[in-house]
DNA sequence: CTAATCTTTCAATAGTTATTGAAAGATTTA
DNA sequence: TAAATCTTTCAATAACTATTGAAAGATTAG
């Protein structure tokens, strides 16, 4: 397999797997191609390899510096901002479960805190069901959002060989 | 707070948690009504308590069942079906693991080994940038794929046992 | 200061995904 | 077997999300 066929490969694979994941398709595409290219990439280069509009190109770039995936590089010299990836697959890994956790753990956590407080008539089968389920959803996602605090701050060997022992 | 505005609020927030998730929002909140409803209900049931049509709830509750995370129930004496989510959330959490990792992580998995037999020219930058990228992902995506296996055999008290020692 | 170059915005438009509801298909009852 | 009841399908439509590209806004160079 040539190297660009291989690339375009992985851009279009990575892209569809974003789109189950509630994630832009475009974003995914150009974390992609900055995944596998050594060198910082201009805006340009982005919208001539991935066939996108400026438009498009800038704000779904924004995004990724949004998400701590990518930085601008200034390179001395040019006028033009690059754009470069983290490429360290574990830190990319973090990164995203740390955003995600803020953005929607966290809400949901607050959300599930207030439902606690429904009017508990505990003779009504309805309104046990309700409690319950809830709270335990709760303790779930409360579990659940401190693994993923220390997760976020785990060095990767030390995280998969703890693992390891964990499962075997 | 009411217990039926409790069950719309639950409702709701599950269901636009799931769009960023990638899950149809219907499918969410009928998986929510569901959680939270002791007794079977049937789609009627359904289509009156979320204003949803016939051909929507019919649909969500197939990929639901689908998913492994909804039961038909049928009643003795009734014509009509009745649907029963399983409310153990750890059940749940397995279930859903099972399934993306079954239906995402495997063939990612694949196109990636696909992708490792890009031609090597190992003087190249930029091939050498694509295949160690390429390689970190894969073997990233192999340990997640190894461990979540693992995760959907494991008992939950047994799982966060070990994992909160192991995050300490 | 002015022109040139680059970045950002945003309303229009295109593309994608979900929903509707009527009709067809099944199944059960009598 | 026929009628009644329930389930499924699917083409039309609606709702949502992403993209475009031209124009405005910034920044830098001369």
């Amino acid at each position: 397999m040539k190297l660009e066929a291989a690339k375009a490969q992985f851009i279009q694979t990575w892209g569809s797997l974003a789109t189950q994941w509630g994630i832009n398709k475009t974003m995914a595409q150009i974390h992609a191609l900055l995944l596998v290219t050594p060198d910082p990439i201009s805006q340009d280069d982005l919208m001539e390899e991935l066939s996108i509009s400026r438009g498009s190109a800038n704000m779904n770039i924004r995004e990724l510096i949004d998400w701590g995936l990518v930085d601008r590089v200034i390179i001395p010299g040019e006028r033009k901002e690059f754009f470069l990836a983290e490429k360290d697959i574990w830190k990319v890994f973090r990164q995203i479960v740390k955003e995600r956790k803020k953005r929607e753990l966290e809400p949901l956590l607050k959300v599930l805190q207030q439902l606690q407080a429904v009017e508990g008539d505990k003779k009504n089968r309805e309104a046990k069901a309700f409690t319950d389920t809830i709270e335990n959803i709760q303790k779930f996602v409360g579990q659940a959002d401190k693994s993923l605090d220390s997760l976020v701050k785990a060095d990767e060997s030390w995280f998969w060989g703890n693992l390891i022992k964990l499962i075997k």
